[in-house]
DNA sequence: TGTACATCAGTGAACGCGCGTTCACTGATGTAC
DNA sequence: TGTACATCAGTGAACGCGCGTTCACTGATGTAC
């Protein structure tokens, strides 16, 4: 598709993994290829085996940019108001459902079953998928300081709140829960987050 | 594979679904063809079409099949306390978890993407569903009417307790959430959904 | 500054593959008289 | 009880397809002297 002036790219790697990016935003993981991307970026279908190992390498690297992009979203939303955890989990929570399903391709991506089987599984995904879970983690500790969150193992209360909105964004994501009575996403979550927040607020 | 001595199968189209979920319990989703599936039975690859429009009404058919084992599982495990809400609540949870990881292939297929983008949507998928959902419903409505409830929306907080239970069974099954320190799965299912319950749960 | 050479990135043809679906067919079954 | 015929289930060959990956190659780049 794009012209290019000069024989090498310059930057095949990284242009790859955007052309993937906008392939999954288009239409669903499972249909894109890697010829398709190649097309995309206006390359042999060959190249991309110079900078990955295969085709689950690259999808492994979009995977782990968009936990990037994740963590990034869940930390903007912290800091909006620093000094109230509740309402922090709270915000992080409407947050994530809000990253899921405006992403909703990329989304799936990051957490599809063959992620687990995939032949190469970078170390630095791994790490992304702790860095995003961290923001979880770190609220839940503060608030634990500040004494307004029960004194549960922090890292079992934000697994229970990851569960939560994920498990949120995929039902609303595929279709099993429908947004009925005009309720919005946005009121949905809110309302199914605080149902949350009162079980591990301290009493 | 299996012999025939007559010609006509018989049932073919529950054979089908039957091969389609053994296919399934060994492979991944994704992986399984059409062809395979009439193989398995037995019968020309061409013979599912006197049965299914295509590929994907089959699925549906397997996957409608799937809600209404869970819907049975949940059912089962509502009825050791029956008089018990909160512990019912509990239990339920513990036994959906138990359900989708024990046959996480066939779970995976029913809330797979595809099954939104489907052609043909049978009714009696969105039925099934429906049936395995209000479970959750009725004990909390149930819950409520003996006061050990909170009051508020029995249909959202059934999304809250869903969404829960879904997003831990994803997690664990994509290896999201590794259950470390040799914590078994029903003790995690378990604390994470105390949590919960103590939000629901009426003052 | 110029040249030789190693290294690396991208090419394009080719491989083998299995898929979903269609089609004209044939074998079996049941029913009306 | 026997026959004619419509109906339906299953067959097997064929279609067109795009895929992931490999391979020997060529064009570009950088570095040592």
């Amino acid at each position: 598709m794009a012209e290019r002036e000069t024989y090498h790219h310059g930057d095949l790697r990284q242009a790859l993994i955007g052309a993937a990016l906008t392939l999954i935003s288009e239409k669903n993981v499972e249909s894109i290829s890697l010829r398709d991307v190649a097309r995309r970026v206006g390359v042999s279908h060959a190249a991309p085996y110079r900078h990955f190992a295969d085709k689950d390498t690259l999808l492994a690297a979009v995977a782990t940019q968009g936990f990037q992009l994740l963590h990034d979203a869940l930390e903007e939303a912290a800091h909006n108001v620093p000094d109230h955890p509740l309402k922090q989990l709270q915000d992080i929570g409407i947050a994530y459902v809000h990253f899921a399903l405006t992403h909703s391709s990329h989304y799936r991506l990051m957490f599809g079953a063959y992620q687990t089987t995939a032949s190469q599984q970078p170390d630095n995904l791994a790490e992304a998928v702790d860095n995003a879970f961290m923001v979880l983690v770190n609220v839940i500790i503060r608030g634990q300081k500040v004494g307004v969150m029960r004194e549960d193992d922090p890292r079992q209360l934000a697994q229970t709140a990851w569960a939560l909105v994920h498990g949120l964004a995929m039902l609303l994501m595929d279709g099993k829960i429908s947004e009925m009575n005009a309720q919005s996403v946005t009121s949905l979550s809110t309302a199914v987050i605080k149902h949350l927040l009162k079980g591990i607020a301290s009493a």
